[in-house]
DNA sequence: AAAATTGTGTATCAATCAATCCACAAAGGA
DNA sequence: TCCTTTGTGGATTGATTGATACACAATTTT
């Protein structure tokens, strides 16, 4: 050890990761991160590597969070429609809220379809959406929730489906009418 | 009339587009275009003034194409589920053959998504999936294809979202058993 | 306190960016 | 056949890109 880091990284990464999630990986110029990070260009490859590196940590980072406010709504709920409905709700209301964000993942995956790096983190990311709403819709199933020929896979993978569509169209300011239609309709999916 | 043009101003726009589509907007630079359509700056910025307009051209020339197919089969069908399904299973085939393309409405939704002239095409080529479909079920449900307590227009939002869904998780590659089990979910929203 | 190690920020790098300039070529009109 | 007009593409523009070099500051170790 020696000088000690006068900024904190996560903080940091943090930080990037909102950058990036509102203008994508190709229009943050790397003083465009400085500036946010309020850093000099050697602390920050000292720091990060390089600009994709610190990228592919600001999209863990970001699949990180989302994971955990989908699994925590998944298991505090009790009942598994309210909790569909809650997390739809959400994205709708965020994507309202803020239409330039969007999804940070779905972004990757427009983006940076052919990277490698980028794609699998992504497709992992997806993944565990379907895998948390998988399980939590065999849990309803086995209470009863469920109509006996329910799949818990299918229906996990079509909200998957669903919810990446929801935040492109939200996107696309299309009115919080018309998402709310689509989410009526989705919803007839658990009945 | 002076010096005629000695390349085809539209077939360089479809090749345009078929760069952007695969790269996106950032990615394709002035360079990769001037030898994707081999052709000079002079005449680049002579025919089309800027790689932005050049862009926007692009993309309303993929909206038209876009839209074509689906009033085509929208049209030709004689039953509306055949139809929608078909609409579906073109884009997951067409993704599952290219991943890294996409939809270019999707890509630019989410790569443009603060730049209005984009978006507001975005917009607008939802909104014409949004009414084709909305039309076409309206039309079935008077054949009686569809239940009296089923809205057209509603059904017409969730497939138009459901749509964007599909183009985005097939770019994830996450394999046809995951977007065809979406699709069997989603189909059941005629029934 | 001197040496060793690591962080910081400025200056700078070559490369690339979108866009413009301009000398020349090809066509129609006189 | 000149003259005018327009298309062409190579040369060049200034700005910006991501990344590196380096002198200096701060901290630990000895």
């Amino acid at each position: 050890m020696a000088r000690i880091r006068e900024f904190d990284v996560d903080q940091a990464v943090d930080r990037a990761m909102d950058l990036f999630w509102r203008r994508g990986y190709a229009e943050t110029s790397l003083q465009d991160l400085l500036k946010e990070l309020s850093i000099g260009s050697g602390s920050f490859y000292a720091a990060f590597g390089s600009k994709e590196q610190l990228y592919l940590r600001a999209l863990d980072r970001y699949s990180a969070l989302q994971a955990d406010d989908l699994v925590k709504i998944l298991e505090q709920a009790t009942e598994i429609r309210p909790a569909v409905r809650q997390i739809l709700v959400t994205m709708i209301e965020a994507d309202l809220a803020d239409p330039t964000r969007g999804c940070l993942v779905v972004n990757t995956a427009t983006e940076c379809g052919n990277q490698p790096p980028a794609t699998e983190r992504v497709a992992a990311a997806m993944r565990h959406v379907e895998s948390s709403l998988a399980g939590a819709l065999e849990r309803a199933k086995s209470r009863g929730e469920l109509s006996a020929d329910k799949n818990p896979v299918e229906l996990a993978r079509f909200l998957t489906t669903f919810v990446q569509g929801l935040r492109v169209v939200g996107q696309a300011r299309l009115g919080r009418t018309f998402t709310e239609d689509a989410l009526t309709v989705a919803m007839r999916a658990l009945d």
